[in-house]
RNA sequence: GGCGGCAUAGCCAAGUGGUAAGGCAACGGCCUGCAAAGCCGAUAUUCACCGGUUCGAAUCCGGUUGCCGCCUCCA
């Protein structure tokens, strides 16, 4: 079976090989760290970090670096907003962007390197991009010059002469081409600064990712990632800067990410409808953020609304309600193998399996992929429901086996590897904190319904079950007793 | 103006030449005191519209309409 991926460069999917075998080399744009991270860096997150334990999961040693940018206008504005320095800005959003990451179930790159670790090798590049004739010194910058790299545009599929300059960025006219961009930026007096043979300067923004992927994956590596806006021009420039400089092809694979959209409105800081990851985890759990995320396409846009929210929050119930379930009839939990063995022990030996695997490995596609999860569940459920108290041992193997399929698709998703009481735990903590609702209060209630049942006193019970419902509160009467649950 | 994308049931969303996955919601059945949960069942003769190619098209080609993104910092 080959994997196969849709490339931006040539605009259509092509047959996976990296150029070592058995190895991928992958970098991913980062964020730039000047504030908390939005729904739509999670997005881009996940979609890479599913690709990455994919990947893994087929047996590639994955070399994954995604940087942080950590040196730029905008953290420069908000160190003086805050008056603090630049560093303690990307100290403190890198810290966050982890803590973000880490409640998301995101795994670590190989590597997260930083352009202030790196101005050696970016003032190398841009050495030999002048040597080269690519680059020219002006008053202490130094611009790229996209005339003389004669493929520019092939990424973004723009020609030069047909772009509009100046239609809304005014022309510099120390620039030899509107189109130049900067390579090296002279500071101001208060701005970070690193001598370089044009004087005391900072990086501009392109350069860094074309300095940190030749140093830790060659100047030929294999998946370049990030979002779709990156194609032009970050996406654009790194190639320029990269092959320009290095005299050969700098990216086999571009791969980019769709958008989200909120209630069907471009996100944007002057609308104000940006909506942080920390905001979305305090009301829904991440595994369903991670649903949600994965229900269409990478490449899709994607619409965030509660109501989205909520069917991927009723998809999660439904996964680990079928979890506790198979534990309860089988006396035992559905095994974990933790980190990535669950994953790797995936194989196309069963239907579920197979089936799994075809539907990932065509330009990764999740949402084929969570509906064979929920195949899987039905089946499962099937099982039990034909097999109510003691199952036959073939049975219990079956069950168990079906069990253990969700489980490992469930980790190179990121989701459905928790114990299914943490998650409703979780869960529940989530809606009583938002409702202010006292367990033992509710556990009265149900009290009070039981001793009403006992005395067959229907209608007294069910005005309790009702006034329980009102408050979101849903009760269901098992054959070991009644248990409560939020509804959301 | 240039480049690109999308239009599939009430909603979300797969499907890129062989006769429409999956989820949510709603409906009927089993179960239940009644519910809830779970299972079962029925739900798109049809894939924005008009032509064309083909034995055969949601899928390919041409056109029309509508929506969106990028061309500026942006995941």
């Amino acid at each position: 079976m080959t994997i196969k991926l849709y490339n931006s460069l040539s605009r259509q999917k092509e047959d996976f090989e990296p150029m070592e075998s058995g190895k991928v080399s992958m970098y991913v744009c980062g964020p730039t760290v000047y504030d908390s991270c939005h729904i739509g860096h999670a997005r881009s997150v996940v979609v890479f970090d599913v690709i990455y334990r994919y990947l893994s999961a087929r047996g590639y040693d994955v070399f994954y670096v995604r940087n942080f940018t950590d040196v730029d206008d905008k953290i420069i504005a908000r160190a003086n907003t805050l008056g603090i320095t630049c560093d303690e800005v990307s100290e403190r959003y890198i810290k966050e962007f982890h803590e973000d990451m880490d409640a998301l179930n995101m795994m670590r790159p190989t590597l997260e390197p930083r352009p202030t670790g790196h101005i050696e090798q970016i003032i190398g590049i841009i050495s030999i991009l002048i040597e080269k004739g690519y680059a020219y010194a002006v008053d202490g910058d130094v611009y790229f010059s996209v005339e003389k790299y004669h493929d520019y545009g092939k990424l973004s599929g723009r020609r030069l002469e047909d772009m509009v300059a100046g239609s809304r960025v005014e022309i510099d006219p120390r620039k030899n081409n509107p189109h130049d961009f900067v390579l090296w930026k002279a500071s101001k007096p208060d701005e970070p600064r690193w001598d370089s043979p044009w004087g005391p300067g900072r990086p501009g923004w392109h350069i860094e990712c074309s300095a940190m992927s030749a140093e830790y994956l060659g100047q030929t590596f294999d998946i370049h990632g990030g979002g779709k806006d990156l194609i032009f021009p970050h996406h654009e420039n790194e190639i320029a800067q990269s092959e320009a400089a290095f005299g050969k092809t700098f990216v086999k694979y571009w791969v980019h990410n769709g958008f989200i959209n909120i209630d069907h409105e471009k996100m944007s800081k002057s609308l104000g409808n940006f909506l942080t990851i920390k905001e979305i985890v305090k009301t829904w759990h991440p595994e369903a953020l991670r649903l949600f995320l994965l229900s269409s396409h990478y490449r899709s846009p994607l619409d965030y609304t509660d109501q989205a929210m909520q069917e991927a929050t009723a998809g999660m119930d439904r996964i680990y309600k079928t979890l506790a379930r198979v534990e309860s009839c089988l006396g035992a939990p559905v095994s974990t193998l933790g980190g990535m063995d669950g994953a790797r022990s995936i194989t196309d030996q069963t239907d579920t399996g197979r089936h799994f695997f075809e539907a990932m490995d065509d330009d990764f596609n999740t949402a084929r992929a969570t509906a064979i999860l929920f195949e899987t569940v039905r089946r499962v459920n099937r099982l039990m429901d034909a097999n109510e108290e003691n199952p036959a041992p073939s049975n219990r193997e079956q069950i168990v086996e079906e069990a253990t399929e969700i489980r490992k698709i469930g980790e190179i998703l990121g989701i459905a590897n928790l114990d299914p009481d943490v998650y409703f735990q979780q869960k529940q903590a989530r809606s009583l904190g938002s409702r202010q609702i006292d367990p033992s209060w509710v556990e009265k209630k149900i009290a009070e319904r039981k001793l009403a049942r006992k005395n067959k006193d229907f209608s007294a019970a069910d005005a309790i079950r009702d006034e329980l419902l009102d408050m979101d509160i849903v009760l269901e009467d098992r054959p070991e007793g009644t248990i409560w649950k939020m509804k959301h």
